[in-house]
DNA sequence: CAGGATCCCAAGTGATACTG
DNA sequence: CAGTATCACTTGGGATCCTG
């Protein structure tokens, strides 16, 4: 599906290339979902988080999204998923210290959001 | 189609809340496009870009793509767009006081994809 | 060179129902 | 409570061709 992933190593030995190794694009593959960083941010703000305290504040997201959603924040090593055997079940959410490392970025677009909005009020 | 907008006063008043009014809700709101924050990335370090040195270091966007998330990021009053009456047409794209609003998170985001490849080089 | 105009598809989501 | 399993569907973005 991808065209081609080649890439063209004249380009590679250029300052200027932007490609597959570019500090951006890496923190993209983790953080590219549609709520991944809504998720982070709450899980940050309160944490350890429960399953359905996620889904309170989400809102308008459907089960199978958040769970799909934790998942793979969990596979990428920035979150980690704690079961307890009880009834009814317990399953609390956290960040682990390489998800801490977003913190900075989260707090960062966090103020780009609240400055925004001043700046700019019917958006 | 958004099944409905209408608020939870409740929940509203409830500090957990992480509803509409929240700042990373706002920010996504800009920096959410498949290209954003490469392109933002991009124009952030070299200052102004040309059209086609951007699609150049995205290599991947297609121009119908580029195009769009530009307008996009220019509505948003991220960027500028600067046309020069030439032959051939030069146009131009730069923060505006704005948009440089979003640098550290930009930078911010770049540590962590840094830092992640540093912790995960398998990813 | 920097787009505009179309057509089109698959991934990402949502809705719904069921379960340990 | 915290999921899993399907199905259906929207839409962001890709491919392609055209233009001032």
């Amino acid at each position: 599906m991808k065209k081609d992933t080649i890439i063209d190593l004249q380009r590679v030995e250029n300052e200027s290339f932007e490609g597959n190794n570019c500090p951006m694009t890496n923190a993209l593959k983790i953080i590219g979902g549609k709520w991944k960083l809504q998720l982070l941010n709450s899980i940050r703000k309160e944490c350890p988080l429960r399953f359905g305290e996620l889904k309170r504040k989400m809102q308008d997201i459907t089960q199978a999204t958040l769970t799909l959603q934790l998942r793979e924040l969990e596979r990428d090593g920035i979150i980690e998923r704690k079961i307890y055997a009880e009834t009814p079940p317990r399953v609390e959410y956290k960040l682990t210290e390489l998800g801490k490392k977003l913190i900075p970025a989260i707090e960062a677009l966090c103020t780009f959001g609240d400055a925004y909005c001043a700046a700019r009020p019917n958006n």
